[in-house]
DNA sequence: AAGCTACTTAGACAATCGTCAAAACAGCGC
DNA sequence: GCGCTGTTTTGACGATTGTCTAAGTAGCTT
């Protein structure tokens, strides 16, 4: 099999690949974008996968094979596998076998979409720190 | 070699609030950075506790109390208190009584953790040659 | 104080997750 | 072909998770 991609369908309002969603503050999550990032982050939330993607995305060349990631970890090869499965379904690496080793890639699109949803908010004038108190008086 | 496993939790060196790490595709991941940031991302890994982070977040005056977000979700108040106490565990959401309702906020540091963590890849072409100084603005 | 509302804790349950050993699959070299 | 190495699949196991009901705590109003 080769690279896998993702259906990961029907994003509410994704015109623009990497991003699924507004940031997180800057309004409510619908419950279907809500649906999705969740699957992502499942994905990612997990120390071994975590360093998994990390060490294939900081490989030399962008890409690097299983052979290059056992060995950091004391886990046996199958749950290495395991866990490189998991990330590639959800659409954050893609996979190729070249003869006798198999290379994961990372795909950023998808982790943009992780990074959007969390990006800071830059705009001024709101809050962002301790709440103002009990005088709720809006603007 | 200096403290890259160091007993207590602590984080490795982040002096910088709001930042635990470079890109995951920067450099690799070390080991305590990837446990510390998991722990944060299974915390937002669930549709229920990604849309209260979201609700919280963008709710006017910055807080919101539990009764506004109850409704939204199809569940029991046990459960709803359940996701906020994870969420607060995890550092992302403060939370207050004032009389009679209880008040969560949204902890922009922790967050920020993430979106730095995710930071969009910007040369897919030089990797590891800088080492990774972003600058976050201290609010 | 008694009753009411808002929210949390405690305990239980099925479902999912992370891990492993064993087996299977895929290429390469002899 | 046969054996060897690299990787994935299968099946199983304990641990964790999300949800509920029931009971508890905190504050208001009468």
């Amino acid at each position: 099999m080769t690279a896998t991609t993702l259906p990961l369908a029907r994003g509410s309002q994704d015109a623009q690949a990497g991003t699924c969603c507004a940031p997180i503050a800057r309004r409510p999550l619908g419950e279907g974008d809500a649906a999705e990032m969740a699957v992502l982050l499942k994905a990612v939330a997990d120390p071994v996968r975590l360093r998994l993607l990390s060490m294939i995305g900081s490989h030399a060349g962008g890409e690097a094979c299983v052979c290059d990631l056992t060995d950091a970890f004391d886990l046996t090869a199958p749950t290495i596998s395991h866990h490189l499965k998991v990330l590639r379904t959800a659409g954050l690496i893609g996979s190729e076998r070249r003869g006798t080793w198999v290379y994961y890639w990372i795909i950023p699109e998808t982790v943009n979409k992780l990074g959007a949803l969390f990006a800071p908010l830059t705009e001024p004038g709101s809050r962002s720190d301790r709440p103002a108190d009990l005088t709720v008086t809006p603007a």
